[in-house]
DNA sequence: AAAAACGTTCAGTTTGAACTGAACGATGCC
DNA sequence: GGCATCGTTCAGTTCAAACTGAACGTTTTT
């Protein structure tokens, strides 16, 4: 059993198992799986750079899960891929950079969220302009209530994604 | 049927229709069911407060999926709700402020589940104490060195509950 | 060239949460 | 009092996404 954390004392091996397990509680809270938040977790307490299988050994998990897990951090930044010369493996090591790994991960999802949802209310501009323009008076009457409301909706999804993309945030952490 | 939108330009029901979905799909990419965010795009466009019924049968959804999701939309003060005199019945209305929502639900879960991790992180530094005080030498300069960039999650995450709670995020919207 | 090691992929399973249908208690109506 | 209406609750179902196991292609080793 390589276990990279086996060679610690048993009480300090119970909080790295702890804060693992704390890390993949905090990732499936946020809608991805569990596993993508214990793999950051034990690369963010590693002394040292694993590779696939000893991960997925000692989260006692599928080395597939890993494997799609870890491209997933790397998409986020949030593990480095390491080469260690003479070892055709590949090693991961966490970026301890916590802002990079959030603006990567978790302020890129929201704006992607966003996104979508900003071509979906445009999908609905469309189809409201022909009500406006087909109806008789009074369907354009409800049509302009209608239409001024989800312009208030549009202005609103502006201004989040404003902040979103507002350099402060980053400044304020 | 006396659905709500009934009286309104197929176009236009159209559109509607088109936005309550619309409001489906992004709620449920956060986490939160679909019914949620159709229930309350809908009683954002409706004229008029709605009782539990007519959003049931509108949405064709069940009675008990609107009656939790509604109460859930009152804990985020999304709906409000509304006596219409002679009539017992529960009927709602949108709320408009979107910042109001956005503070009573987005930013909440969110600080919610801050708290239970931060929580999970001092149960690690318990362990992690016991550990710095029984192990050898080696054992306890490991410790240090993990306690280290234990201190330094514990850190970040006070940052992001300060970003969270700064006012002046909700002075940006 | 054969075999072993490594990472990826994909169909199948598992799992958890959303959603439903039916039963229930409560409240107003006749 | 009997009956209908309304909202809630809870066990059961459905459904989607995470996760797995096995197969595959590629690269290295002997």
């Amino acid at each position: 059993m390589p276990l990279v954390l086996n060679h610690i004392s048993s009480e300090l091996r119970a909080a790295c198992q702890q804060f693992i397990e704390s890390g993949g509680h905090t990732t499936q809270s946020f809608g991805f799986g569990q596993v993508i938040g214990q793999i950051y977790a034990l690369l963010y307490l590693s002394p040292r750079p694993m590779c696939l299988d000893e991960i997925a050994e000692e989260l006692a998990v599928s080395k597939a899960s890993v494997s799609t897990c870890v491209r997933q951090l790397e998409l986020w930044a949030a593990v480095k891929h390491v080469w260690v010369k003479g070892d055709r493996r590949d090693f991961y090591e966490a970026e301890t950079d916590f802002k990079a790994v959030l603006r990567h991960s978790f302020l890129a999802t929201i704006r992607k969220k966003l996104d979508t949802a900003a071509v979906r209310i445009d999908n609905v501009n469309a189809s409201l302009e022909k009500a406006l323009a087909n109806g008789d008076d009074n369907q354009r009457k409800e049509a302009r209530v209608i239409a001024e409301r989800l312009q208030r909706a549009r202005e609103f999804h502006r201004k989040i994604s404003a902040l979103l993309n507002n350099p402060l945030i980053e400044h304020l952490l």
